[in-house]
DNA sequence: ATATTGACCAGTT
DNA sequence: TAACTGGCCAATA
């Protein structure tokens, strides 16, 4: 709860703004560890109230809601970012493509990360379209 | 004290 | 194609 990891999760998700979202592993990879997107998960489900923070505007690499989410669930994670206007789905997913906050320059200096992390940050998201993408097209012969 | 789990993700087989 | 594996690390058991 105390640990830096945990401490440069919530600041990073107070910074989303409203109407935006980001996903556990965007946030893992800000923070310069790549593979703590679990991490994120369970930093968010404990997080102390007094923080504040928005979580609903964190969902999975698919836009999916946390099944999880507080006594809720998805149903509780759905209510609130329909408050925040972000247009949930049917299956309880969002559309990344139109709701996911890509931080700019400046938005990662005000948090005090390295830009680096912006550039990881990137090129793992171009990566990550190219891999889903794929999963889409139609399959052609055999 | 160790072992398992989990609001997850990406690479490999 | 789908299934498996390793990684992250706080909270539970």
């Amino acid at each position: 709860m105390e640990s830096v990891f945990s401490q440069q999760v919530y600041k990073i998700v107070k910074a989303i703004p409203k109407g935006k979202v980001m996903t556990y592993g965007q946030i893992a990879l800000l923070l310069g560890v790549p593979r703590a997107s679990q991490q994120v998960g369970w930093v968010l489900h404990w997080i102390p109230e007094e923080y504040q923070a928005p979580c609903q505007r964190v969902v999975n690499r698919f836009g999916g809601l946390a099944a999880g989410y507080g006594w809720g669930g998805q149903l509780a994670h759905r209510a609130e970012l329909l408050a925040d206007g972000v247009e949930v789905r049917e299956d309880f997913t969002v559309e990344l493509e139109k709701y996911q906050w890509h931080p700019t320059e400046a938005e990662i200096a005000l948090l005090e990360l390295p830009i680096e992390a912006l550039e990881r940050l990137n090129q793992k998201l171009a990566f990550s379209k190219e891999r889903l993408n794929p999963a889409k097209r139609k399959k052609s012969k055999s």
